[in-house]
RNA sequence: GCGACGGUAGCUCAGUUUGGUAGAGCCCUCGGUUGUGGUCCGAGUGGUCGUGGGUUCGAGUCCCAUCCGUCGCCCCA
């Protein structure tokens, strides 16, 4: 019989054990954080109904979309009915346009689940991922307050997850539309077009940029491309003095936006102005994010997110403007193994194994665990008999720490051996303390 | 959808120039060590050389086709 390879999918993250364990870290690192700021948790459906998905696409991510089809609704040649979500922020504004009379606004909420694209695999670039999203949808009115919040959370997040120095971009797309207008590009198509070039500043270079527009928007280039501080960009948007009305609107919201942060208590590290960013074309109003790591410069955005006006109106009649921000979970984890930030292997669950050392003595092993447990330790006794190193060995390449032997010398004293892996520290303890001293053997590492 | 590069052991790769018995390191298993993992030493398992066809006495190597993958473009977390 022929095998079949043993292959995942292009563009998938599938993870070791102890892997997992450590990403399924740094998502509760996430969830904490973003509870700690009041989101609360929602989930939705891996696939909506296409037409709820599609809605709002244009061409780009209609190529992307999964279509999900019964094996029967394909025998008869229907067109599909569902297809996997893109994003959460869509399968969002379904929801509250559906659950509004239930909600209490703002409504705030949190969601981290994967998301699908149809697309080429790249490096960092994944079919199937997690996003990490808080949101908030106001109804009728929303305060620009809201939309300082969302750094603020992400500040405090990345900040647990130690992922060493990051920069959350700020923008305005009024800004950026007023200024596109004052100088003559009012067409939605070339708004698009300079603001797709513009997004590429970085990456491509001021020249090569440049290229591709007129000499007016050019300048304009030049103006938004400018670094400097927080103050100077804000001061130098002031000296302007564009009575243009989106331009005077933008800059105020950007301009509470950084004052919001900074009351926030987040610190200038970790967030600036970068007039270049634009995002994605579709539903972005106002501000917008994209967030950086130091530890990796080459790479795309880890974060982002911004506000919209006008989400739901597919959906509802009401109007429901929202902000919002979304964590790259799994390009993330990525990128911060290989940057070397945190450590791809985990611990196993595992705090201690009991080893069985003499098959005479399996009840008490099992006795003992049952202590371990009763005492809040995870516990994992080696069912099946080996030689002691073959058990020691499992628990090294488990990743358990701790390893209990207990033979019947130590049994006669009421005592057991406990061995700290990593140190090699090796301690004979009283089984009457055993839970205690295993337990301060696990913190002194 | 477009472009570049690449497919040889579970993984990373050498071998292709000049056709001549399929290789290395890592991993894994066992042993050295009958109460001690990780280090060290020894042995072993593991391959239709992506697939199909062609040239040849003989093809991993040369020719043609095809599939798949990686990276980039577009777009995006």
């Amino acid at each position: 019989m022929s095998l079949i390879a043993p292959k995942t999918p292009p563009g998938v993250m599938e993870l070791l054990p102890r892997q997992q364990v450590a990403f399924q870290g740094m998502l509760d690192t996430i969830r904490r954080g973003y509870e700690r700021f009041g989101f609360l948790p929602v989930e939705t459906p891996v696939f909506e109904t296409t037409d709820v998905l599609l809605t709002k696409s244009g061409g780009e991510t209609e190529k992307q979309v999964y279509f999900v089809q019964s094996t029967g609704a394909l025998q008869q040649n229907r067109r599909p009915e569902l297809a996997l979500r893109f994003d959460l922020t869509v399968p969002l504004a379904r929801y509250v346009a559906e659950h509004e009379r239930d909600l209490v606004f703002p409504f705030r909420r949190y969601q981290m689940q994967r998301v699908y694209r149809g697309e080429r695999a790249q490096k960092s670039r994944y079919r199937e991922f997690y996003q990490c999203d808080i949101d908030v949808i106001g109804k009728d009115t929303l305060p620009v307050a809201f939309d300082a919040e969302m750094p603020a959370v992400i500040a405090h997040v990345f900040n647990e997850l130690k992922v060493g120095g990051f920069a959350i971009n700020l923008n305005n797309r009024k800004l950026l539309l007023g200024l596109l207008a004052t100088v003559g590009v009012t067409l939605p198509e070339r708004q698009a077009l300079v603001l797709r070039e513009l997004d590429k500043l970085d990456k491509v270079g001021r020249d090569a940029v440049a290229a591709t527009l007129s000499s007016e928007e050019a300048r304009l280039l030049d103006l938004l491309g400018e670094a400097g501080s927080t103050d100077e960009v804000l001061g130098r948007l002031r000296q302007l003095g564009s009575d243009q009305p989106q331009v005077r609107e933008g800059l105020q919201e950007l301009t509470q936006v950084v004052e919001g942060l900074r009351a926030f208590g987040v610190s200038e590290q970790n967030f600036r102005l970068n007039l270049t960013i634009a995002r994605g074309l579709d539903y972005y109003t106002g501000t917008v994010y994209e967030t950086f790591l130091d530890a990796c410069p080459g790479l795309g955005s880890v974060c982002s997110g911004g506000r919209y006006d006008n989400l739901a109106s597919h959906y509802t009649k009401s109007k429901l403007p929202g902000v919002g921000i979304s964590i790259g979970a799994t390009r993330l984890f990525s990128q911060l193994v290989d940057a070397g930030l945190i450590d791809g292997a985990g611990r196993s669950t595992s705090q201690i194994l009991v080893t069985q050392l003499d098959p005479a003595l399996t009840a008490d092993y099992f006795a003992i665990a049952t202590t371990l447990r009763a005492a809040g330790l995870n516990t994992e006794v080696h069912l099946e008999p080996a030689k002691i190193g073959k058990q020691m060995k499992y628990a090294d390449r488990a990743g358990i720490p701790l390893v209990l032997v207990m033979g019947d010398q130590e049994k006669a004293r009421g005592a057991v051996t406990l061995k700290h892996l990593a140190s090699g520290n090796q301690r004979e303890v009283s089984l009457a303390t055993v839970a205690d001293a295993a337990r301060s053997m696990l913190e002194a590492g």
